[in-house]
DNA sequence: GATCCACAGGAAATAGTGGCTT
DNA sequence: AAGCCACTATTTCCTGTGGATC
């Protein structure tokens, strides 16, 4: 120990940190041995070299889809070409493409099938072209149509978070008949679309969802036990040994069970915080006490997190309710609100929005949660309005954090709230 | 039971981005 | 350089409405 740093941990618990990452693909997947088998299945026709099978994969977040996709994928990759290798003059082409998209989605969250398609011309071409938007609709088919085409043999268009691409039908409908209709001739299309909105596939119009869902595979949530042997292998490799106890892994099983659904992802995150936690405290085996701070790191950091993702607007209108919150005046009415946002925004140096504007921002916070709305009405008196206060799942804390995360410059900015309401024609009682 | 407040929230207009075509 | 297309974000304009008050 003597002469060590002061970053030094007195104990170490974490072996190998990459294996906690979201890009970590495991070796093997664990517990799904049922759906596997229906995915392989729905994969084979693309070994054999016969047209491949669309899939439609659902279940919540967390339960291994993406896992699984990018796993078999590969898999399927590397076993066409050691089979190529053994077979000359019969080689099979392959190529895959994966797109997520929820992040391309604009601010209101549902992404066109245009926004799809430049994505995935841009994940076509390597790197090398990139376009944003501007060109005309069909030019954007065209083009991906024309680069499809260009690689021949079969390709696997993988959509993550289908559920995202808003009304426009076109592409889902498309791609899966794109040969057939012409826009493509060397090659075949398969289509397998992700998403963890049941409700997404009845959505779909009946001709996208006869081919889209041609095979579906339901991706049930983990148990408890199903989950502790995961992160039991998993904790195999990414920690030392005898840093853990098994009741470590159960609870660890168990919160996410219970708070998460089943999620994979959350059981890992509670395991890797809980041994931070532990490291900090400089104790080797891991206890229960730290894997409730880390629900509680977690939990906490989640809010502050998706607040610090939210657009500026959104931000600088939950930072007004929360500094209304804490002046007292808790559930707010939109006037108020549209005041301490517009003073807001100026120390921002930030255009305000309109009362009109900034009420479509409201309406998403409160429907992502972060808001509760009443409705009021006081008829020939008061009329009718709605009013706001934070979500209780929200601080004025977390709100702080996540601007303070943003780097927004409201850090010493002061709200005279009194003079800003009574300017807006609301003196209280 | 008619009135009428104060806003909700729909719809259309406007501004702005980016890129192609001629 | 002008005109076009596709798309997003915001403003302006407007109608709709639930229920306390008269």
């Amino acid at each position: 120990m003597g002469s060590s740093s002061i970053f030094e941990d007195d104990v170490e618990i974490i072996r190998n940190a990459d294996l906690f990452t979201e890009e970590h693909t495991p070796a093997e997947i664990l517990c799904r041995d049922d759906v596997m088998q229906d995915y392989v299945n729905a994969l084979k026709p693309v070994y054999k070299g016969r047209p491949p099978r669309n899939a439609f994969l659902y279940g919540d977040t967390g339960v291994g889809k993406t896992a699984a996709t990018k796993y078999l994928l590969q898999e399927l990759d590397a076993d066409i070409d050691s089979r190529n290798a053994e077979a000359p003059g019969d080689e099979r082409g392959f190529t895959y493409v994966r797109v997520n998209c929820q992040n391309l989605a604009p601010a209101d969250g549902t992404a066109s099938s245009y926004q799809v398609a430049i994505a995935l011309v841009n994940e076509l071409r390597d790197g090398e072209t990139v376009s944003s938007t501007g060109y005309a609709a069909r030019e954007v088919y065209e083009m991906l149509y024309d680069e499809l085409d260009a690689i021949g043999g079969t390709v696997l268009i993988v959509l993550d978070e289908v559920d995202r691409v808003g009304e426009s039908d076109t592409l889902l409908y498309d791609l899966p008949r794109a040969r057939d209709i012409g826009y493509v001739e060397n090659t075949r299309i398969g289509l397998i679309g992700i998403s963890n909105d049941y409700t997404f596939r009845s959505n779909l119009s009946p001709k996208v969802r006869d081919t889209l869902c041609e095979t579906e595979i339901k991706f049930p949530a983990y148990t408890a036990e199903e989950l502790e042997e995961i992160i039991e292998a998993r904790a195999e490799r990414a920690l030392h040994p005898d840093t853990y106890g098994k009741e470590v892994l159960s609870l660890c099983a168990a919160l996410a069970v219970r708070n998460s659904s089943g999620s994979a992802r959350r059981a890992m995150d509670l395991l890797k915080q809980a041994a931070e936690h532990a490291e900090n405290e400089g104790h080797v085996p891991i206890e229960p006490d730290d894997v409730y701070a880390a629900k509680e790191e977690l939990d906490y950091g989640d809010m502050v997190e998706s607040v610090a993702d939210q657009d500026q607007h959104k931000q600088l209108i939950l930072s007004a309710v929360a500094r209304l919150d804490a002046d007292g005046r808790t559930p707010v009415r939109t006037k108020a609100i549209h005041a301490a946002y517009r003073r807001l925004a100026q120390a921002a140096g930030d255009d305000p929005l309109s009362q009109r504007g900034m009420y479509n921002h409201l309406t998403r916070l409160d429907m992502l949660g972060f808001l509760h709305s009443y409705q009021n009405n006081e008829g020939l008196r008061g009329g009718q309005y709605n009013t706001y206060e934070l979500s209780e799942a929200l601080t004025v804390e977390q709100v702080r954090d996540a601007i303070a995360e943003s780097e927004l410059p409201l850090d010493g900015v002061s709200l005279d709230i009194e003079r800003i309401l009574g300017d807006a024609g609301l003196i209280d009682t």
